[in-house]
DNA sequence: AAGAGTATCAAACGCATGTTTGAATGTCAA
DNA sequence: TTGACATTCAAACATGCGTTTGATACTCTT
């Protein structure tokens, strides 16, 4: 690529470091932490295959600095603390459409989904750090939305199952998306197909949840 | 091991292969295709390494025999075609019940489960087989249930949209086991929460379906 | 008893991986 | 200009993988 532009200063790339975060973040969400190599991480980012244990001292290393850079960009493009803003089932659809962008979206924003969908899979040392940063506090925001619908006279056990049943819709067309792809072809994950699916995705626990909140009421 | 015990007849054991298929499925359900060894597997069967590519001329082909005896075995031991008989309420709690089982149960009968969440995942050569001779029936089973509770009047895609709303409460308990594991530990997988958690996502799915319907015939 | 066929084994092979090395190049203060 | 420092690079290294090899032991037929 550009070697020969350099005209004077620098030594061409002081940034070896951003692209290669940046490309490692792209190669670990397409092939997960093992299967992706640091050569096609290098050979993608136009640099050397010494540069990351250079710069970064190892793979484990630069995975672990593109989570943290991961989680900073996530955190502002989705904020999922949007807390007792409006009634609890628009909350509710808000929620589940930015997380199921965050795993299905394209683009560098979509990478802190698709790196989270892959360390709950198969995890690496980094997993407890993630839940603590990144899962738990949305699932406690979630759980807050649940509560408020259900209303009073659910043990923690049942809140927890309406949330996980909920989280466990939208994972779905992440964690099966190969197979889902030859089961049925014709589903585009494009932006309208999301918004669609997290409407009946809301829809749908909504629906079980009012349900719970009415038998428990009688 | 018993190397001098063979006192006369055979060359010992010739249910190398049997051994092999075995302690394969065990490991393949553990760690995945790519994750597991050779040599593992050789280590735990008590075979020498080269034993593999003796009986079955390689890891792959060992794979697709062990995901071919494990239809098998779990057809037999988990019907899910016990189609029309009862109302399709009690046929969906049987239904997500068994396919729980079959996800997170332990020993050999929970193999199969396994490695389709595997394969879904992280899918091989054998992806497509599997979808046509294991996933595609199933869903074709789930899909004619939950049709019967909707009653007329929905598109294949909503009635798909329900389906995969209920198969992905289910899976998200085997997929993300290692991040419930962190955000609650205390949560046992013993056959009884089994039951009382297929029990759940049967509530929780009902509801939602029957609300649909209730809607769609005003 | 002899030879063909089968199964097992330790060792090695070829390859891909993450990592290290040592030289080469450029920058910048002294 | 010089020397210390930072960065890049091609090449080599060490390890683990799936697989192959050639010898060995055994059974069974003749």
């Amino acid at each position: 690529m550009a070697i020969e532009i350099q005209l004077g200063l620098k030594p061409l790339s002081e940034d070896t470091c951003k692209s290669l975060l940046y490309t490692a973040g792209e190669v670990f969400a397409e092939y997960g932490f093992r299967a992706a190599t640091v050569r096609e991480i290098c050979r993608r980012a136009n640099v050397n295959v010494a540069s990351i244990n250079y710069h970064f001292g190892g793979k484990e290393e630069l995975y672990a600095q593109v989570l943290e850079h991961a989680f900073r960009t996530a955190a502002e493009k989705y904020p999922f603390d949007t807390a007792g803003i409006g009634p609890p089932e628009k909350r509710l659809e808000e929620f589940i459409t930015n997380f199921m962008r965050g795993c299905l979206g394209c683009g560098q924003a979509a990478w802190h989904g698709k790196l989270m969908a892959r360390e709950m899979i198969d995890p690496t040392g980094v997993l407890t750090r993630i839940v603590e940063r990144a899962i738990r506090p949305r699932k406690k925001i979630l759980t807050g939305i649940v509560t408020e619908i259900l209303g009073e006279g659910f043990s923690d056990e049942e809140i927890e199952r309406c949330v996980f049943s909920i989280i466990g819709q939208c994972v779905f067309y992440s964690h099966a998306k190969p197979v889902i792809i030859v089961i049925n072809p014709s589903i585009k994950y494009d932006d309208s197909w999301i918004t669609r699916t997290a409407g009946h995705i809301t829809d749908f626990s909504l629906a079980a949840i009012r349900l719970m909140a009415r038998r428990k009421r009688r």
